[in-house]
DNA sequence: CTATTAAGTCAATTGTCTTGACTTATTTTT
DNA sequence: AAAAATAAGTCAAGACAATTGACTTAATAG
């Protein structure tokens, strides 16, 4: 029981993990491919044809697959394709940004059945919490008469945040928002719902958006850049988001850089000049607006010269930022996403053009190097919607893994 | 049969999946723990008593792991430890570098056993793959006269060379070896070896030797910064090797960055300032020259005003770029490692001290921000040499998953 | 000397995937 | 029109690996 010394290790699994991981595999293969038989699911999985029947059969009673009409295809017995049922799984998600609070409900394919919003008050969590949660109760009584049994099948509640997490917070920063950094958040929400509580940065979140039904689909090396108040970027690695050590990977706003004309002592956060906030600034418009997307989207339809400046200086960046992740990450593809209206990211794109070289540049490309991806505000509450979801459904290390009882070592 | 269209899937498991994954666990225990009881494996691994007893009896059948004498720590039954046994399994390193190469014969603790070195030969592989094979077989002869049945235990042979892999290569461009890059080595290797042949880049083989009996040594989130010839990182990810879509992530020696002093125009490949190639041109050192390791510890002993003006401007883009894989990855550390001296290591740390601010400031910090690992010329064929142990003998998600039998989809 | 604690084993059980033969349904060949 | 070929999918027995709960062994605490 009492092992004074700390032992480190992985731990094992068993027949358990191994039953968990092929249904995850299975669902993932149906997400992937919409519809399959069990026949192709066997080939896909490299899992025997009886195994494949055991483990379907098992979803189909669980109401997380259903057959399809049997289809011809040549010789032999005709194949029955199964699918997802869309409404074998639902998940919330949940959006603190600095003014507002969104809040959807997704299904298993991650369509969205509902939404909510709210402007948080100034107080902070101390007031922001309970609005919160009543905007969570109301969803849910959205999708309960959209999908009367969800609430059965309601897989956990995800949430999005602007980070980074766990660090000293300089409580005037307006790119932090310290008070809800030292706030137990997961803890408030886990006994205000009942639910199962995950916690992501808004990039995260943006990024898991993408690769449920997004760009980044199928996709298993991508970096999704988030184009948001903010920037940040969701690193899918291997399939999976990478968190890093304390769940801040991919913060990049935070990286120093230089501004284009600068002088080599002048680094300063990246997104300084990259991000709707510093767009905000130069256009003098208030971040608390309700229609701040409106009012972008009106100045990028016609871009006076402070815009196109600001879009020159930033895209000079972001240039720079796009060859160093490529460089770094060597990824399939990288993405542009966030809450910025699809005609500035457009704009920011086309000035981005052309990339400079990288290792990216290679003659057996499947994906464009840089492509855009949701450029909608409601991106990070639909990836904070998704993550329970993944965290539920997709195959991973971890969730072959044995949990470790308790204290142990 | 013949899937015509594309089945995209991850594969399945079965119970030889978790077996194989129950016994890396095991043998990780052991190399994390140096010497754990079966009481104590199970507490770690989160398996039962009985799960443990017979996978210890396997791997002590196989050699793999062996009992001390028991040991009284209490109330109850004295308890067993067990360890590896060095000679459990060998491995054998292969470093290929612009202008030598050289082998290195490891044990599966990580010790050396045996080392090569010859030059290679200007003619690229037609005329340096003969050197190589001939140095491989001297290595193993060296390594069967230490280690009489080694032969029967070796698990691999790990290549490592610089990078990056499968990009178009300007044939003049010296920081690449282009000839190199369009040889089928692995092949050659496999043929002319009969060992199972990995291939990775110098700074991922860095990294993997720091993993095994270095700084990273199991610390799961680092960044290894590779400062050798060129400039490189090796990503340890949630504790593996992260290698990208193609092989060539962390090839940070690429990214363009802006010089000390420079117009904000004028990006140019961070390794041209930060590496031992630069030094190189600027102390007008013959990067051929063998001793070039003991003329760069001179010079750095008692620096000059060039070698203090090539460090001041290292450092200063080093500072950064540390700053940024911070704030890119979060990890627990980030290791200073490569082939310069540890004179050179040292001077060029302190000149990167104070680091720049990140997320890495942290209260609950563990391990430093920046440390310095192995520097040591040998340091990549070491790691080349770990790659096929930890390969055999790491838990890693890809070894718990059933391959793929053939062609299927 | 007895009770307690902990390590480790034994033998039966359980859960999951695998195997090989079999059934069903369709197309191709004769 | 009948037979052969092909492929999807099922059945029932088997194999494998972890689990369970009782048991044995060996030490210390009181």
């Amino acid at each position: 029981m009492n092992d004074m010394r700390l032992i480190r290790a992985k731990s094992g699994t068993n027949q358990e993990g191994t039953s968990a991981h092929n249904r995850r595999v299975m669902i993932d293969a149906l997400r992937l491919n919409g519809q399959l038989s069990r026949a192709e699911l066997a080939r896909a999985t490299a899992l025997t044809k009886q195994t494949v029947s055991n483990i379907i059969e098992d979803l189909e009673r669980d109401g997380l697959v259903e057959s399809l009409e049997a289809v011809r295809q040549g010789r032999g017995q005709p194949s029955t394709p199964y699918r997802l049922v869309p409404e074998g799984a639902f998940a919330i998600g949940l959006q603190i940004d600095r003014h507002v609070t969104r809040t959807i409900a997704v299904d298993l394919v991650g369509r969205v059945l509902a939404r909510g919003e709210a402007n948080l008050p100034a107080g902070g969590p101390a007031t922001g919490v309970r609005t919160i949660l009543e905007l969570i109760e109301k969803t849910r009584r959205d999708l309960t008469a959209l999908a009367p049994h969800s609430e059965d099948r309601l897989v956990g509640l995800g949430a999005a945040m602007p980070g980074p997490f766990g660090v000293e917070a300089d409580a005037d920063d307006p790119w932090m928002m310290a008070a809800w950094q030292n706030f137990p958040l997961l803890e408030t929400l886990a006994a205000g719902t009942g639910l199962d509580v995950g916690l992501q940065n808004d990039a995260a979140a943006a990024a898991t958006a993408e690769r449920m039904v997004g760009a980044a689909h199928g996709v298993d090396h991508a970096i999704c850049i988030y184009f948001g108040y903010g920037l940040g970027a969701g690193l899918i690695l291997n399939g999976e988001l990478y968190r890093g050590a304390n769940g801040n990977a991919g913060e990049i706003g935070m990286i120093l850089s230089l501004p284009r004309g600068a002088s080599s002592d002048e680094r300063m956060p990246l997104e300084h000049r990259a991000s709707i906030a510093s767009l905000c600034k130069l256009l003098d418009l208030d971040p608390a607006d309700p229609d701040l997307y409106g009012r972008i989207d009106a100045a990028a339809a016609n871009p006076d010269q402070r815009l196109l400046r600001w879009i020159d200086a930033a895209a000079f960046e972001m240039r720079a930022a796009v060859q160093a992740l490529e460089t770094i990450f060597d990824p399939q593809t990288v993405i542009l996403c966030g809450g910025l209206p699809p005609g500035l990211a457009r704009l920011l794109t086309e000035a981005m053009m052309p990339l400079l070289p990288s290792i990216a540049d290679r003659r057996d490309r499947g994906l464009p190097r840089l492509q855009v991806g949701f450029t909608d505000p409601w991106a990070v509450a639909i990836g904070a919607a998704a993550e329970p979801i993944s965290r539920t459904f997709d195959p991973r290390f971890s969730a072959i893994l044995k949990t470790r009882a308790s204290a142990a070592g």
